[in-house]
DNA sequence: CCAAGATGTAAAATTTAAAATTACATCTAA
DNA sequence: TTAGATGTAATTTTAAATTTTACATCTTGG
């Protein structure tokens, strides 16, 4: 009954490249502690993210990086690149209704004209969010609680390898 | 990753009953058979639409009416009917991201005010859509597909006991 | 050049949520 | 008073998402 959690799995790595790429090497392990996502899954998720020119991953020696402005990367994108089509999925639609009933004959395309007045809302408020306001979102969220950067980055290097601290 | 089919399917009863229901007794054996849903869970979604104030159902004897204009039956009401919160559903997110790291200590925060801001978005549509509309597109869809209205009659009549006829 | 540590995927197993089934108490009117 | 409904709880089944397992491939430092 709901989005997979991709698009919020993906947000969260997005967040996590963008604040402490520059620093260490955002490894599909080193996201996987942090998301609380099993790796592979998180590796899934990166392939859609660069197949859609988000992002760019190394392959081999691991290390992901932004590879476009935060402004462009629209909550749209991000939920088109790791889901497709997944606005038509939305509205859950039961499958089999009678098709002598001339409601159950054609409730789908009754359904879907509707659903779609509502998909293409949707749409435009999923563009209307990018990366850059989730960014500045987590800024201010962060206020007090922020942690000095040398703490994290010590936490992610002696977590590699899935320590357990979590 | 999508809403349940309830709202399709509360759509789908509606529209039976508002087209049906003068003349004939629309029991949740009969909208089983429309819907090719089963019995149970009709009458699951029907309480509570019931509940809501949408329908009245007559116990024992069976026979549900819409108990209000279908102008202030909006696909909001019938989602929030069917299935409470499913808004705050639509967006999965992952359930335990290290609360070590700064972004996983607050990303469920920061997800939640972008979240809300859609919502927000789609709850105005989907107040927007209402049973009277979707009446009209259902009218003017059936277009020249319309069937005798004796003809269905008939197939509920004899279909009564879900004979297998769908 | 080669081994350690990554990514990239496929396939199978597990988990979880939705829906179906079963069961039964209760209601209503012919 | 009984046949045919609704109302609901509890269990089973089904379908979809996620995890796990497995392994091929890539990259670079030693």
């Amino acid at each position: 009954m709901h989005i997979s959690n991709k698009c919020s799995i993906a947000v969260h790595c997005l967040l996590c490249i963008n604040e402490f790429g520059k620093d260490i090497r955002i490894t599909s392990e080193m996201l996987s502690v942090s998301t609380g996502i099993n790796p592979v899954t998180i590796r899934g998720i990166m392939s859609a993210l660069k197949k859609d020119g988000i992002i760019s991953v190394k392959s081999g020696t691991g290390g992901a990086v932004l590879c476009c402005p935060a402004e462009e990367i629209s909550l749209y994108r991000i939920g088109s690149a790791v889901e497709p089509n997944f606005l038509e999925k939305l509205f859950g639609i039961h499958s089999s209704p009678s098709q002598v009933c001339p409601v159950g004959k054609i409730i789908n395309t009754v359904l879907r004209t509707s659903y779609n007045e509502i998909e293409e809302a949707l749409t435009k408020s999923l563009k209307s969010i990018t990366m850059a306001e989730i960014i500045r979102n987590y800024k201010s969220t962060l206020g007090d609680n922020a942690v000095p950067h040398e703490k994290v980055l010590e936490y992610y290097l002696s977590a590699s390898g899935a320590s357990g601290v979590t």
